[in-house]
DNA sequence: TTGTATGCGTTATCAT
DNA sequence: ATGATAACGCATACAA
């Protein structure tokens, strides 16, 4: 494996002379710089990346934790990621943690041991004062609303999201109302059980423990959903489905047995994933491509800044 | 930023004693390796990976590269292959090139760059000798009927499942099939072609041109194939559909449509999903977890083998 | 415009 | 059991 040492004595000049021309440097002559291209041609040179990222400190790398990228929501932020990775030249590592806390801890650690230049955590599972310690390594940017903590992230307001849509569904006769959601843990969902229950405050309704259906993640999770529905002694109307995923699962097992949507079941998905077109279902848009976008730009920036992206009720035929 | 240097000044011993005892090496005293350990805990000391890895010229990472990770085709392979770098101590770097030859080339280049140590190539876009270019610089493993070339590889036997899935049909008395896939590009697609002809000429049937539908990811994408089987002159009476995705997609959009399965429109799908079994789609199971994990050995063992994968046909009610 | 010298943080070799 | 020192390959401040 030939160096940058080795080049300069094939052409003649010095390895600082090399590494200008290597790094497209001005001020080194047409005719030097000649010679060394010509050594990096008959040596086949190429760098060790590793000893420029030792001698700079930075590795072009850029962490992502989520918990799983087979769903459509975190493969979409993921490819936002993606795209402006691209872009910028970056490269990313990827941990799949599976909510694991100790997966995302070893993301934190390769922070702290440069070998990301920044961590962007689509879902956390470690407290803030863990993330905390790892902020001096390098900048962590975040998906969630993150207050007054001193994070970049990106985020939608869950809970107000959560609330207009169960406001849509009261206004729409509905007064037993039910969700599915992926995991129970997680501040997304916590805002989602807060909007959850302030609501039922406010209308004066009261909820069975049971209308919160969690593991719901996939499509097929629908017939589970609608089975435990027909358990139950007071089945809600109507199921607010945090995964178009899902909601397309649910209107599938209706179907096929014989539960008439929107009428015995109303249905409001999230995302608006292509399925939710194509199966006319109610469901909120939420810019998952430009919030992956937007992550990606945080982290290599640095700066602190947070920005609430906009989302939107789409009114089909499940509602 | 503390470093191995100070730390032996703290602790009052040379730095390849620190080094020692931060590898655990043997032949260290209690007494200097307390001294170590505490010096590593006064001073919150954390290794920098960079150096490590010049020093070490290797990275325990991982490439990994696909067009996209949101089709669970690619989702499955990549969790199976995070599952065992998980395992091994090993980090993924994903390039997910959406069949864009130039990225596989970056990924081709972080290896001879020594910035990985491996790479998984999950579909090929390079033609076999720029793979070969990069073969001295790492373990380079791929996911296709590799024939004679000297790579490791997994993979199941493209040609042999569609041939047979094509005969099933034709004993079930189909002689107008066609067949959706993702795109025609592609070493697994070619494959499948060439048992598509050779099944037709062994069997002497004749087939349109219009009857190989490419472009078939998601879900949504069963509305178009739909769409474009109602403007065919002649109709095929029944179709592979390489994604179980595309052929939920498919019998949903025939509901809609009032063609009935499997009377108007046989279907048989692919890696038996559990979407699939949720719709009781009849298609055939391809270990993809089995084989992302087995490719991700392959990657970190670095000696040459294959592995060829069985599958199965699952017989429901799409056929 | 060019080169010298030093630093980056760690591991490996070879004495002792 | 311990340590001095040489790699590892590159970038860069500084001098010329």
């Amino acid at each position: 494996m030939t160096n940058i040492k080795d080049l300069a004595r094939m052409a003649g000049v010095s390895v600082t002379t090399v590494s200008r021309v290597l790094n497209n440097h001005p001020y080194v002559s047409e005719e030097k710089k000649n010679a060394v291209l010509e050594a990096i041609r008959v040596s086949n040179y190429h760098q060790n990346i590793n000893a420029v990222h030792l001698s700079k400190g930075k590795t072009q790398l850029i962490g992502v934790v989520l918990p799983f990228s087979d769903t459509p929501y975190f493969a979409l932020l993921l490819k936002g990621i993606a795209q402006q990775a691209l872009a910028h030249n970056y490269k990313l590592v990827l941990f799949q943690t599976d909510y694991k806390n100790s997966r995302e801890l070893e993301a934190l650690q390769m922070l702290k041991q440069k070998q990301i230049d920044s961590l962007i955590i689509c879902s956390r599972a470690s407290d803030w004062s863990t993330i905390e310690d790892y902020l001096p390594f390098g900048s962590i940017v975040l998906c969630e609303d993150v207050k007054e903590h001193q994070v970049s992230s990106t985020f939608v307001n869950q809970y107000k999201i959560f609330y207009k849509a169960l406001e849509y569904l009261y206004k729409k006769g509905h007064k037993k109302i039910g969700y599915c959601i992926g995991r129970k843990s997680g501040t997304n969902s916590q805002h989602r059980e807060f909007a959850y229950r302030d609501f039922h405050k406010k209308y004066k309704l009261s909820y069975q423990p049971d209308y919160i259906i969690d593991e719901c993640l996939y499509f097929e999770d629908g017939e589970k959903v609608i089975n435990q529905l027909k358990k139950m002694e007071i089945p809600s109307s109507a199921l607010l489905v945090t995964s178009d995923q899902v909601a397309a699962g649910i209107v599938v097992s209706c179907q096929n047995q014989g539960i008439s949507i929107p009428n015995q079941l109303a249905i409001i998905g999230f995302d608006n994933e292509p399925i939710a077109k194509m199966m006319n279902i109610t469901t909120i848009e939420i810019p998952l491509l430009e919030m992956g976008r937007n992550l990606f730009l945080q982290a290599v920036d640095g700066d602190l800044s947070k920005k609430e992206l906009s989302y939107q009720l789409i009114e089909r035929e499940t509602v």
